[in-house]
DNA sequence: CGCAACATGTAAGCGGTTACATGATTAC
DNA sequence: GTAATCATGTAACCGCTTACATGTTGCG
């Protein structure tokens, strides 16, 4: 028993109800910088759980608006919801290409590098401006739990950020004075 | 064209020959913190690598030992290691079910919370430990980019885990003097 | 008129994980 | 003898991503 999409649906919904749509918009916000879902998980997670009872669904048909499912999580959903939050040993798993590609920085280009490093300090701008506003939003939860989640990612980033801007200096030392001898990539090809 | 495992073994192979044994072993121990492959990957990823004539490769035979395949990156393995890490804006994903669990903290017993967060501390100084023999082991290439991913993930690493023993009181904060509700999680089921 | 936001889904495909399968050598 | 390390691979599975498919309302 992991914790996947489902499991955090049904803790999102343990929260209050919502739809699949309101769901995605909660995962950006709140479990963006460290948990991604899109539609194509969340829709078939919700189904799987009202299967099984875990959430209620009820359509909601509003004049001037597309139709809407509502879910609601049951009791038993609650049961299932503590009882796999509790059994499992979570993960903690990173996958960066990112810093794969830095662990090879003297075969690239000095302006490919800089481009890569900016657009990755630009997206981690971008998180913590919404963590930023996550925090001065009191319609979003405010518990202990979210508050630890919210103020982890914030450290982090920080953290990074400042890393890298102290030290993405260096990496630019590796090949100083001599251009790279390749031929700039024609195309995105393949 | 993104950063996947072939590409990363291509990497490797660029800073020196191995067999995919080996391999393994480099990616434990320089990538392990922010990128995972196991044999399954690994082993498919070479033999498509010879496949295309990115890598060479040839047998040895030594006496007292298991055959071994030593992999080579050719010139036109370098030249498309170049182009794939020029080419790709690289990503950074974390998927933290540890993150989500803590999320919904006030869900889970106190005892569960304690043990699930020690066993991430205990993770997190593995890696760091790992990291530091890494940082001390002149064996382990030392140029820039080896360096400044290093430094990375140690830095990150200490914020972390500064930032949990420095908030893990906060978590607990939310059920005080009241038991959780739930009778013992009975068997690890499903 | 077109675009953004609201709203729900399906299906193919992909990449990686896990488990399986095998076998030699070395050290305890 | 048996566990750990060295060594290579295959195949099923699984969950997530991506692309596809469709339709409404409201705003500029």
């Amino acid at each position: 028993m992991s914790i996947d999409v489902k499991t955090v649906c049904l803790g999102i919904l343990s929260l209050g109800d919502g739809s699949g749509y309101d769901l995605k918009k909660r995962f950006e916000s709140t479990f963006g910088h460290f948990f991604q879902a899109g539609y194509g998980s969340i829709y078939p997670a919700l189904a799987q759980l009202a299967e099984t009872d875990l959430v209620s669904c009820c359509e909601v048909l509003e004049e001037g608006k597309p139709a809407k499912k509502i879910y609601r999580i049951t009791e038993s959903g609650r049961h299932e919801l503590v009882k796999t939050l509790e059994s499992t040993t979570p993960t903690h798993k990173i996958r960066s290409e990112f810093l794969a590609v830095l662990y090879f920085a003297e075969l690239i280009g000095p302006a490919q590098l800089d481009r890569i490093i900016n657009h990755r300090v630009g997206e981690m701008q971008d998180v913590l401006r919404l963590l930023d506003e996550l925090k001065h939003d009191s319609a979003a939860d405010q518990g202990p739990g979210p508050r630890f989640v919210r103020g982890f990612g914030e450290t982090i980033l920080r953290a990074a950020l400042d890393y890298i801007e102290t030290h993405r200096a260096e990496l630019c030392a590796g090949h100083e004075g001599h251009e790279p001898k390749l031929q700039p990539v024609s195309r995105t090809a393949t």
